[in-house]
DNA sequence: TGGGTGTAC
DNA sequence: GGGTACACCCA
């Protein structure tokens, strides 16, 4: 086709005045691999042996219980939140069961099916569980486990794949970057290639009939499904050996995975990200695809753009209305300039998705786990009264307590640094209060819920008919508090005692008594030679008893401070109406000062598609 | 920083 | 459709 111009250069007039780069860019979908390609490292996501999985696993919630459960693989069994399926597992699906369905359909279709309902916190409760009388009044859903299984998952991929860039891209999926281990295995594999011919500039390419001499069996299929074979293809590439080698890596992960943890997954093989994403849903359950080079073309023109990441939603219905296109092909001949005259910043991505082209880095996030932590909860029917309210904010402090403190188990020095409380009235869009939220070694659902109760406040009001349908509770800007970050080294020193309280009264989604001080006990109690200091406060006298280690009672002070600092910092709340000053006359108004952070990183997916829309 | 939007699973 | 999570935008 004329107008697909694959390998053509639109760039240029696209990138104008970007000379340098010209042969490269649009060189995509059939590079030309030379020496230097091979043996350099660190081409990133310009390099042409670029290989990209997305790993997802199969009905993961359903999959979650039935491992939980001990049930056959073969049982049919759905999850249920409420009254609605959230989840159904393969099994399940046979009998024509789909998400869409209700419970009593589901049954209809198959009596047998086991319906499991997602843990909830329920009052009174400390932890989520799986209870049978549930309750949308009372209850609230908690995803806790699944989130447990799920960093699981993620944990062992990266033990297993050493070498490559692993990023949970959500609770189900992750992608994995093979390009580093696969061309270790590739010169492994291909010795010769290591050596540049003493003749040969490092530019001499690698030729194809090599890849055709050397290579056993790579892809037989354009897109190949298990047991498939096809006839007349184009020959491999050392591309496509590249995505073989890949295959193999995942394969062996995703079988380590289902044994180790129980859990099927698809996978797909590609290029780039969104083709990996694009070619793992190609066919489901405990599967994997690969999608070649050379077959990008076809397997794209006739695609539904609106499957494609980031044009699901408003963007893609933009495109569609503007250009009356549904397929990938239908845009092809929409050029750049067009595009950008509609569009604006995100032509260029969207432009060269079409093409198959997708720059995006696959991250590990690994590190900085998540960033924000989020409770809410819908009314099935809209609290009037205010102390309802203080209720709900409670369950969901709770919940943000207890994930905190599991959270904290990996990184103990976590720290949200600011408490967002969301509410909506009736049909309105919600509307949200953050303040900022100081650092607490001991954070408690007494702190949290009444920094959420002061958000509550001014957002609300005293409104007397309020009519609240949803309320959400969250912390955001979550990152370990390092110990250059403030004056404040003293906290971040390793507390002594690891145990974790977790049936302690304090998260307790009941315990509304005990004002946020009751449960504070001062370590002062001793009379033995002691280390003391004066709250600069409230005067009172710090103290410990000395231990035969010097060391952990240098612990057991450190944390007894904290604590004290804690309850000031709780009452300050209760009492100050003003958290500015709060912040500013608590001791630790020094860790507010936070490193200025200058980390600009590319975006995921189209820069500023919400820019568009605002227009 | 505070408040809001879009997208996705 | 509910419960999450995240990046980005603007003031």
């Amino acid at each position: 086709m004329a107008s697909m111009n694959l390998n053509g250069s639109p760039r240029k007039s696209l990138w104008k005045g970007k000379a340098k780069a010209t042969e490269e860019d649009f060189e995509d979908l059939n590079p030309v691999i030379t020496y230097r390609h091979l043996l350099s490292q660190n081409l990133g996501v310009r390099d042409p042996l670029r290989v990209i999985a997305l790993c997802d696993s199969d009905a993961f919630y359903a999959a979650c219980e039935m491992n939980r459960l001990g049930v056959d693989t073969d049982t049919p069994l759905v999850v249920l939140q409420w009254d609605a399926l959230i989840a159904v597992n393969y099994p399940a699906r046979k009998f024509g069961i789909s998400r869409m369905d209700k419970k009593k359909d589901a049954l209809k279709r198959c009596p047998h099916l086991k319906v499991v309902h997602v843990a909830t916190y329920k009052e009174g409760e400390a932890e989520p569980g799986y209870w049978d009388d549930i309750d949308t009044n009372t209850h609230k859903v908690s995803l806790d486990y699944y989130r447990r299984e799920s960093l699981k998952i993620a944990t062992l991929f990266k033990e297993i794949l050493p070498g490559c860039e692993v990023e949970k891209a959500s609770i189900d999926e992750a992608f994995i970057d093979f390009t580093k281990p696969v061309r270790e295995l590739l010169l492994q594999r291909y010795p010769y290639l290591a050596q540049v011919p003493p003749a040969a500039p490092e530019e001499k390419s690698i030729t194809e009939e090599n890849a055709n001499d050397s290579v056993q069996s790579p892809q037989k299929n354009y897109v190949r499904k298990e047991g498939e074979t096809k006839e007349s293809e184009p020959p491999a590439t050392w591309h496509d050996v590249a995505l073989s080698i890949a295959a193999e890596l995942m394969g062996a992960a995703k079988e380590e995975v289902r044994l180790k943890l129980g859990y099927t997954t698809s996978a797909g093989i590609s290029r780039n990200k969104f083709l990996a994403k694009l070619t793992a849903s190609y066919k489901k359950f405990n599967s994997q695809s690969i999608l070649r080079n050379s077959a990008i073309p076809k397997y794209l023109k006739p695609m539904q753009f609106q499957k494609i990441r980031f044009l699901g939603g408003k963007l893609g219905d933009a495109i569609a209305k503007e250009y009356d296109a549904s397929t990938v092909g239908d845009l092809l001949t929409i050029s750049l300039e067009e595009m950008q005259n509609k569009f604006g910043e995100n032509s260029v991505w969207i432009y060269e998705v079409l093409r198959g082209i997708d720059r995006n880095e696959v991250k590990d996030k690994g590190s900085t786990l998540n960033k924000s932590m989020l409770a809410s909860k819908n009314l099935p029917k809209p609290i009037t009264k205010a102390s309802e309210g203080y209720h709900w904010i409670r369950v969901l402090a709770a919940e943000l307590a207890l994930r905190l403190r599991d959270a904290r188990e990996m990184s103990p020095n976590l720290w949200p640094k600011t408490l967002v409380l969301h509410a909506r009235k009736g049909y309105q869009a919600g509307r949200s209060k953050q303040a900022p939220f100081p650092f607490t070694r001991d954070l408690t659902v007494d702190i949290i819920a009444l920094a959420g109760d002061k958000l509550w406040k001014e957002l609300v009001g005293n409104n007397t008919t309020l009519n609240v349908t949803s309320v959400q509770l969250a912390f955001t800007g979550i990152d370990v508090a390092e110990a250059g970050q403030s004056s404040i080294e003293g906290f971040l020193k390793p507390v002594s005692s690891k145990k974790r309280p977790r049936d302690s009264p304090e998260v307790n989604i009941d315990s509304h008594h005990g004002g946020p001080n009751s449960d504070k006990t001062h370590p002062n109690n001793d009379n033995s030679s002691k280390f003391s200091y004066i709250c600069s406060r409230c005067g009172m006298d710090i103290a410990v008893p000395t231990t035969e280690d010097s060391n952990d009672h240098d612990d057991i002070f450190t944390k007894a401070k904290m604590e004290h600092d804690d309850f000031h910092f709780a009452q300050d709340l209760a009492h100050d109406s003003q958290p500015k000053k709060i912040v500013a006359t608590s001791s630790k108004a020094a860790i507010s000062e936070s490193k200025p952070t200058k980390k600009r990183k590319s975006p995921p997916g189209p820069k500023g598609i919400e820019k568009f829309f605002r227009k």
